[in-house]
DNA sequence: ATCAATCATGCACCTATTGTGCAGGGTAAT
DNA sequence: ATTACCCTGCACAATAGGTGCATGATTGAT
């Protein structure tokens, strides 16, 4: 209910440019600078400024978009608890993930909404954690499930989201099948740190994940490859390359000549995962079936591991 | 920035049929209708139900409407606080206000606007204070000045608007020419209590001011003519059919054959003149600005009277 | 009981908002 | 200087959203 131009000026205010804006909200460029135009217009305002070859928003701006914050997060609570008193029905639903949590976690959200609400469309988008901020902010989707990370952009508290935790999925390493460590159950890092190693590309979410479990014992690995899918590092392990780490929830799903082993010791990394959504939006009935789902399918994860570790 | 629909709906929650909202906003009833319904889909709600030969609001649409005051309210604040922060000019602006009201005080407020901010465009609706608010609701008018009421349907405090006094107004009584007490400068209402009594109809604003003034001394006038204009009054009262009440503001403009005296004693009736806002927009520089001017006209007309009185 | 009045809504039609795609122009980087 | 990048203006197209009239349903009056 909140004006559609007011939203692509949030966008824009993450973005800082018109093209990924556009790319963002599902727009064309000239829409977006369109939209920006007439918003400023209507509102009498200066919201944008020349810079360079770009634009950038005005102190004008800056200061609508951040008081646009709890504007949003009033609607979605208005909107939740006029949902709830009225046990209305809502038919779009969009969802937000990285692959393996979308795999895990949100495949079976979307069954059983599938089963539970017959008339509600589900959308699920697969997007890395910090873009599924971004269209959480262009309302494309109304729930991620996503690593949380202490990013410099999203922090935890953010005024735009609410974040449940779901389940903290520890870190394995996967080491080559005639690596000397390749019979036993568990490692330290520490065993392991004059290896070469596998890990995701600089500025990835994983990356931010490796290196604090290395800065957490003192040591700097040395990093032999790089693989964005985890499919990749492990044929790189595999392949005898080096060692990686990988998250519990990701399958190994019978790969040859690799090994993986339970990390013990100080430095036990684990991925956070979480659940975000719009503030305010919690309350409603639909994001709060969603949330006892993917609660008890994350809870349902946890204890197959404690049977699996008897 | 708030949806148009939304908007409408909340006239529509004021009006309780398609067709006064669609005469109160501007639109045809067909255009409201399909708003409304268009407003259902897009939130998945049910808002309206068939009542007889038209439609009313759910729960869930009452408590929809409801909740979005406050949502209103913050949205006009923050986008008053970025035109304050921004130095930003306006370029529309609406009032409102009733008939000796506008001619007093908004024509004043609208000439000098028009000089200090040529971009300006004002327009100024003459309503009576009923359909002020409602214009006001529905977005259509920024300010009104209207005559303060207790009426049913708005109060002192509603959540949805701001007021302001500007000034008091007190009623004077008009005679004909020709009355025993003509050559008076002053008279009670109880020397008058017996006199046919002209008033403006029932359900009007000046009514409920009319009696109030003759239940303060607990007599019942004996009412013996209706009239809407002031003009109307005079003449009636010129034609010797009764005595009236006039406020000071309202011009006797060389009246034939009529005489106003000040009414002294223990009922001495007022209008209180305030000026109200959508509340949140009071901090609008433009605003500001209006009240600051309204409010410096009112005194010169405050003290212009003293002089008179001296 | 009939008739008239009152309301909402569906439909055909139209307008104008709002979108796209491409060309152009300004600015920074190589 | 050349290239690459980003925003914007323009012609054009889609479509959301408007009007007016006819229709159907319901209430109140004659």
């Amino acid at each position: 209910m909140i004006d559609a131009r007011l939203i692509t000026l949030r966008v824009f205010a993450r973005c800082g440019t018109i093209g990924a804006t556009a790319e963002l909200t599902g727009y064309s460029p000239s829409a977006v600078s369109a939209q920006l135009r007439e918003l400023q217009r209507v509102l009498g305002m200066q919201l944008l400024t020349k810079d360079g070859r770009g634009v950038r928003l005005t102190a004008t701006g800056r200061f609508l978009v951040a008081g646009s914050d709890p504007l949003i997060a009033q609607w979605e609570s208005l909107r939740a608890a006029a949902m709830e008193a009225g046990d209305q029905v809502q038919l779009h639903f969009g969802l937000g993930g990285f692959s393996t949590a979308a795999a895990q976690l949100l495949a079976p959200l979307a069954a059983t909404l599938r089963s539970t609400r017959p008339l509600l469309e589900v959308q699920v988008l697969e997007a890395d954690p910090a873009r599924c901020f971004d269209l959480l902010i262009a309302e494309r989707i109304d729930l991620a499930v996503i690593v949380a990370m202490q990013s410099d952009t999203y922090g935890e508290d953010d005024p735009r989201f609410e974040q449940t935790v779901l389940l903290d999925d520890p870190l394995d390493v996967i080491i080559p099948g005639d690596h000397p460590l390749a019979s036993r159950e568990t490692a330290t890092l520490e065993e392991l740190a004059s290896e070469p190693w596998i890990t995701a590309g600089a500025g990835s979410t994983y990356h931010s994940l490796f290196t604090a479990a290395f800065t957490a014992i003192g040591v700097t690995p040395r990093i032999a490859h790089e693989a964005v899918e985890w499919e990749t590092h492990i044929a790189f392990v595999g392949a005898g390359l080096g060692v990686g780490l990988l998250p519990r929830l990701a399958p190994l799903q019978g790969a040859e000549n690799v090994v993986r082993l339970r990390i013990t010791g100080k430095a036990k990394p684990t991925r956070r995962i979480v659940a975000a959504v719009r503030r305010g939006s919690i309350a409603s009935p639909l994001i709060q079936e969603s949330l006892g789902i993917l609660q008890v399918n994350a809870n349902r994860i946890l204890s197959a591991r404690l049977e699996d570790d008897l």
